[in-house]
RNA sequence: GGCGCCGUACCCAAGUGGCUAAGGGAGCAGUCUGCAAAACUGCGAUGCGGCGGUUCGAACCCGCCCGGCGCCUCCA
């Protein structure tokens, strides 16, 4: 039984989807007007894994996760620019995909646009008019927040709490400073869209409402975002939403937590953030490996708490994924009649099966689930010394890349850096250049094969040391062959 | 001021009332190996920020305190 937080109950809740067998979710995507970081990464990582597990567990999932393409920054960083603001939202989509394709970030069921819905949008404002839980002021439409009387419910403020703190300018035009736009005039120069008030553009809350209504019905399952989305965006949603339809909007709330440097939240506002972009442009190793120890790196701490971003951190997930990569490298050979450690594989992986689900459908806690693998891993490394048939290593290997699939890892079938690859992107650095080929390193590797059947311990040890230099380490393997690895 | 979160070994990180406090990384020792590497074995918190309280029993519940953080404004 899969249970989830809900941040608008509070508690841990089982999970019934409105329709069995199905769920339908949404969650919150980018505006587009800078390069992702991180948290951006973490937000979409764990939206990612909870569709996998989802899907993983047999639902039939639709998820819509969306792009603001018209926005208050993306018209200043086009002003900034000199550019058309199409221009830059054409641009930052593309990076998008780029970066969360490098995360192996699997594309949502709609990528819907805001721009692409303006009927939807109108529509639902003009709804809101009719229900008289909105009012134009001139070219503008605010949704009046004392006429929903849940409003605080998901954020658990009160509204009285809200306004002691409230730093928001107080703008004379509203009825009450609490109250949010739904429609803003246009000025000149500004991009615009004819409405019954005058042309303009979508306030930020109103897009997600209107999607989500228009690809998952007016109530749906799941609705997700990063933590700091849930005052004030979420909470509007919900109020527009509820007073249009008079229906619950989403059923599941969930967010995720920060990630920090040094113990503090990574911002914009801040300055201590890092690009995904940058992430790959730095790393040392190619791209699918990185992405990969991203990805465990960012699953080791479950998604509801703070993560703190750290290069020994990344180190930390590199060590663990090679520990299973060569154990990969191990069941790819051929095995041996086993001495009853065929037999014992199955309660393995069917203990680590069973933890690996448990973990997951107790709120998605993937470090309990990595932790399951991570056993499994020490299990079948025992097997392999009693003797694993060829057959039976197949088996785990397969094992590993179906549970692994579920966090998109153990995907990949070589483990090596492949310079070739390296060296047709674009940021290489002349270290990296100068790596040594594989098929030099095979050569040396063949020549000290050689040495060491001559006895010729002293080259062999030369040769290990030539190839140590250029971070290569050797593993002799007792039939005499010898494996390596960067 | 209001609302909320966190503090578990050198590091990461589960556990939130009841067997010896998961798992991993790093480290050390050992087995194996020509030497290594990998793998395996062993070691590692008598204690879960501190002090009280509730309870037969608490890392887990309650109170206070210390330390850190977030939201209340655009923000994943």
């Amino acid at each position: 039984m899969l249970r989830i937080h809900n941040t608008l109950t509070g508690r841990k809740d089982p999970f019934e989807p409105l329709v069995p067998g199905t769920v339908r979710m949404y969650v919150c995507g980018v505006t587009v007007y800078d390069d992702c970081h991180i948290g951006h990464a973490r937000s979409a990582l764990v939206f990612d894994v909870i569709r996998r597990h989802l899907e993983y567990s047999g639902f039939s999932v639709t998820f819509v996760k969306n792009f603001t393409d018209v926005d208050d920054k993306i018209i200043k960083r086009a002003h900034e620019r000199g550019k058309p603001w199409q221009e830059i939202t054409a641009e930052y989509i593309e990076a998008y995909y780029r970066d969360m394709g490098r995360l192996g970030i699997k594309p949502a069921t709609v990528e819907p646009k805001a721009t692409e819905h303006m009927a939807e949008i109108i529509g639902l404002v003009q709804e809101l008019i009719r229900k008289d839980v909105a009012y134009q002021v001139n070219g503008d439409v605010y949704f009046q927040v004392e006429r929903y009387g849940a409003y605080g419910r998901l954020s658990k403020r009160k509204m009285e709490d809200l306004q002691a703190g409230a730093r928001v300018e107080v703008d004379e035009r509203k009825r009450h400073p609490m109250d949010f736009a739904l429609w803003k005039g246009a000025k000149p120069g500004e991009p615009a869209w004819e409405s019954p008030w005058g042309p303009g553009r979508p306030g930020w809350h109103i897009e997600c409402s209107a999607m989500a209504m228009k690809h998952l019905g007016e109530t749906f399952d799941i609705h997700g975002g990063g933590m700091d989305l849930i005052f004030p965006h979420h909470e509007n949603e919900i109020a527009q939403s509820c007073a249009a339809t008079g229906k619950e909007f989403a059923r599941y709330w969930l967010h995720n937590g920060f990630v920090q440097i040094n113990q503090e939240k990574m911002s914009k506002s801040l300055g201590n953030f890092f690009t995904i972009r940058e992430i790959f442009e730095k790393s040392e190793w190619p791209e699918a490996i990185t992405g990969e120890i991203l990805r465990y790196f960012l699953l080791t701490t479950h998604y509801r708490s703070p993560l703190d971003f750290s290069d020994q951190g990344l180190r930390e997930a590199k060590n663990v994924l090679d520990g299973f990569y060569d154990l990969f490298k191990r069941l790819a050979e051929a095995g041996q009649s086993s001495s009853g450690a065929d037999d014992e594989l199955p309660f393995d992986i069917g203990f680590a099966e069973v933890t690996f689900k448990n973990g997951m459908d107790d709120d998605f806690n993937t470090p309990v689930a990595l932790a399951a693998l991570q056993q499994l891993r020490g299990a079948i490394n025992k097997l392999i010394q009693k003797g694993l048939s060829t057959e039976a290593r197949k088996a785990a290997r397969e094992k590993f890349r179906s549970l692994g699939d579920v966090f998109g890892l153990f995907q990949l079938n070589t483990w090596q850096f492949n310079p070739l690859k390296k060296i047709a992107r674009e940021a290489v650095t002349a270290l990296k250049e100068e790596r040594m080929p594989d098929s030099a390193i095979e050569t040396r590797l063949a020549e000290r094969i050689e040495a060491k059947k001559k006895k010729d311990f002293k080259l062999a040890d030369e040769i290990r040391a030539e190839l140590a230099s250029q971070g290569i380490t050797i593993e002799d393997r007792p039939d005499g062959t010898s494996r390596w690895k960067r």
